[in-house]
DNA sequence: CGTAACATTGATCGGGTTCAATCTGCGTGG
DNA sequence: CCACGCAGATTGAACCCGATCAATGTTACG
C-alpha cells in the first residue's frame, strides 16, 4: 500500500510556468540525431488546456512520485486529474483478480473519466515518475463548463480522444502479431513523448517486460524475445547498463521492419 | 456501397411512444424459462435520457434498416446520435485497409463520440436491424448542455460508461481463451438485450462468424467451433433453421463450464 | 436450378506460451 | 565491504492453442 503524496494547494491564478519537472531520462551520449520532432499542434493545445483551467476553476495541484496512486479503483468518485507532466499508467483488476494494464497517461491527459458512470473509480492511475497532477471537483467542473464552453469542448474532446486512443489499441491486439505489437507499442510510446516536447533521442520504458506485455496481450519472455529481436537487427539500441532504457535511431527503419514482415506474410 | 436512409423529421416535443419496434426476433416455440430478467435501472436511466433529449432539444428521428449507415468514416462530425431501438455495430477501417469491429450499440447508446475530437468520423456505424435513430446537432448539444446540467451529465456518463465497457472489451481479448471469449460475447449480448427490456430466451447475433472473431480476435473458424462445442455440450442450443439465432438455456451453466476450463488449466 | 455467401469440420502448421535455467543489477544487513 | 536475496530480464526447449488451408454442407435468392 503506497502512502498518498503530499498535496499542495496553490492560488488558482498562480503564474504558469511549469510545475516540477521530470527527472532527466539519462545521460545523452553524443547528439540528438535520433530526435524525434515535437508536435507544435499538440503542444499547443495542451498549453491552451491548462491555461483555461486555472482560469476558470480552482486547482489542486500535486506532487507525485513513481509509485503513488492518484486514485484507487473503488474510491469514490469526485474530481478528474489533469496530468500537467509525468507519465502513469491505468490498471484494471478484473472480478477474478487478474490485473491489466489498460491505458498510459502522458502531460495534458485527463484521468479518472472511468468514475463517471458509476459514482467510483474503476481502476487504479499509478505515477511511473516524478509528476504533477492537477485536480478539479468534478462538480465545480460542471458548473465552470456550463459558463465556458469552450472547457467543455476541451473536456469532451480529451474524452474522444481517449475512446480512440483505446480504440487503436484494440485494433493493434486484435490484427497484429506479437512483434508488430511490441513495434506499435514503442512507436505509441515514442509518438506521445514527441508531442509533448520530451526528448525521445533515447528514451526510458519505465514498464516491466511483464507490463508491457501485459498491457500488448503478450507474455514477458514474448517482449523480451522481440525486443532482443529488434536490438539484433540494430532497429532499436539498449542503454548498456540498463534495459529498460532504449534508443530509436530510425523510427522508419522500424516501421519498415514491420511491413517488411507482414508483406512477406501476405505474399503466400 | 449503401444508399443513405430516408430521413424523417418530427418536432421535437413528438410523443415519446418508441419508434419502429424492431423485427421480432422469430417464434417462440415453448415458454420463457430461459429469459434472462431485465435490469430496471438501466432502462430507467435510458427512458430519462430520451425524454430529456426530447424536452431540451431539437431531435431528428430517422428510421434506418439493417446495412444502412448512420455515418460514415471521415464524415464531417457535426452530429451525435442516439439509438431509440436496433442494433448496430461500428466498423474502424485500418490505414493498411483491414476492417475492425470495434463495438456494439443498443437503445440507450450513444453513437458519434469518435468525432468530437478531430471534427471527423473515425469509424463506420452500420445499423443490424431495423431501428430509430435520433441525432442531434453537436453545436445545440453543447448549448443545451450548458443550460441543462443534468443533460451534461448524462452525456458524460454516456461517455463514460462507453469507455469502461471498450476496457472490459479489451481485458477479456488480453486474458482470455478463445472460448472464454465467445462466451463472454454472448453474455455481453445477452445482457445488453435484456437490460434494455428485450427478450433473451431465443437471440439472434446478427453478425457472421466473421465477425465475431474479428470483434474478438479470433477467426471465423474458431468462433464456429466453439460454438458447435458449447452446442454439443448442451450449453447453447441453434435454433433449428438457422445457426445465428441461439437459446441460452442457462447461463451460470455457461460461467460454470468456463470457469472449469479456467480451473483446470490452473491447477498444473 | 445455379450461384454466392455463410457455416462447419478436418488436417496440418506455426507463433506464442509455458516451463525452466541462468544472468544481471541492486538494495540490505551482517 | 561482501554475501545474500530478490526482482527483473534473457534465452532455450517443448508444447499447444488457435491460425491456416482445404473440402463440404447449408441457406437464401435470382
Amino acid at each position: 500500500m503506497q502512502t498518498a503524496a503530499p498535496i499542495v494547494t496553490t492560488p488558482a491564478i498562480a503564474p504558469l510556468t511549469r510545475g516540477i519537472p521530470a527527472r532527466r531520462e539519462f545521460a545523452v551520449p553524443s547528439g540528438e540525431g535520433a530526435q524525434r520532432r515535437a508536435d507544435p499542434d499538440t503542444a499547443a493545445r495542451i498549453a491552451e488546456t491548462m491555461k483555461l483551467l486555472v482560469e476558470v476553476l480552482e486547482v489542486k495541484r500535486r506532487v507525485v512520485r513513481a509509485g503513488d496512486l492518484v486514485y484507487r479503483a473503488g474510491e469514490a468518485f469526485t474530481s478528474l486529474h489533469i496530468l500537467n507532466s509525468g507519465l502513469f499508467k491505468l490498471l484494471s483488476s478484473s472480478a477474478e483478480g487478474r490485473e491489466q494494464v489498460v491505458g498510459l497517461r502522458f502531460r495534458g491527459d485527463w484521468l479518472g473519466f472511468c468514475g463517471i458512470a458509476k459514482g467510483r473509480y474503476t481502476c487504479d492511475a499509478v505515477a511511473m515518475d516524478t509528476g504533477e497532477v492537477w485536480t478539479v471537483r468534478y462538480d465545480a467542473l460542471l458548473r465552470a463548463c456550463a459558463e465556458h464552453p469552450e472547457l467543455m469542448e476541451v473536456m469532451h474532446a480529451a474524452m474522444s480522444h481517449e475512446m480512440m486512443r483505446d480504440r487503436d489499441v484494440l485494433i493493434s491486439i486484435c490484427t497484429l502479431p506479437a512483434d508488430a505489437r511490441v513495434v506499435a507499442f514503442l512507436h505509441y510510446w515514442a509518438d506521445s513523448l514527441a508531442s509533448r516536447g520530451l526528448r525521445t533521442d533515447q528514451i526510458s520504458l519505465r514498464l516491466t517486460r511483464a507490463e508491457i506485455g501485459n498491457y500488448l496481450g503478450l507474455t514477458l519472455e514474448t517482449v523480451s524475445r522481440v525486443l532482443s529481436k529488434l536490438a539484433r537487427a540494430q532497429l532499436i539500441a539498449f542503454n548498456e547498463r540498463n534495459r529498460r532504457d532504449i534508443c530509436i535511431p530510425d523510427f522508419h527503419a522500424l516501421d519498415a521492419f514491420i511491413q517488411r514482415r507482414e508483406a512477406a506474410a501476405g505474399l503466400h
